[in-house]
DNA sequence: CTGCATCCTTTGAGATACTG
DNA sequence: CAGTATCTCAAAGGATGCAG
């Protein structure tokens, strides 16, 4: 993982993008930045992805250091997800994405009113 | 490209996310949130980024409504980009991405110390 | 100078089936 | 319960050539 992209590890922009590009990262990381959750609640809380792609999300954030995976080596298996401490940093990014996400849907709504 | 995804223009980290997904967005908005550009000004800021690749990315941020695409007739062509008021409320979350990604990149430079 | 159309390649999401 | 492995398909970036 280390040591792959120009200008990655170099501009705050690209490096934040690059790690930010899953179609849901962002999503989960919201849901991470409440509280520590387990696999299955994770997937309860997002119906819509399937299980495989959410493994490959966390797996690639944990690759990026922003997500622990905790292992209960125990059956039936328990796993645990949570953010790093450079994870809980991102939701200070977070907090200003859900706010300008609900300025812009009100956005867009006023402007199909008036277009109709 | 109204009213296509379930969660898009109802929650705000999908809706986001979906403006966001480009590769370069971000880097585009970050550049565009400093100034009004041409096209061939934006290009010699991004040299990896392809001519037909920036067309699209803009043309996907215009639809979002992010950013305004003012045509001059005249000969040779000019066009502007610039930033549309709901893209310049998107500077906050910039500013935070940018913020984030700084303390990423120490975060993992001095992991990469004390690892090796 | 600016940018559209077309084709190619790669990426990654999604689906299905199987394991400790 | 929490994966892994593999396949398919669509999307997006990228390269090239053409046009107003």
């Amino acid at each position: 993982m280390e040591e792959e992209y120009n200008l990655f590890g170099k501009c705050p922009f690209v490096t934040a993008q690059k790690i930010i590009a899953g179609k849901w990262t962002i999503v989960i990381l919201h849901n991470l930045s409440t509280k520590t959750l387990r696999f299955g609640e994770l997937q309860r809380l997002l119906p819509e992805l399937k299980q495989a792609t959410l493994t490959k999300q966390l797996r690639s954030l944990e690759e990026y250091g922003l997500v622990n995976r905790k292992v209960f080596p125990q059956v039936p298996p328990k796993v645990e997800y949570s953010l790093t401490d450079i994870g809980k940093e991102f939701k200070l990014v977070l907090d200003s994405i859900s706010i300008w996400g609900e300025k812009y849907i009100d956005h867009i709504k006023s402007a199909e009113v008036s277009e109709s």
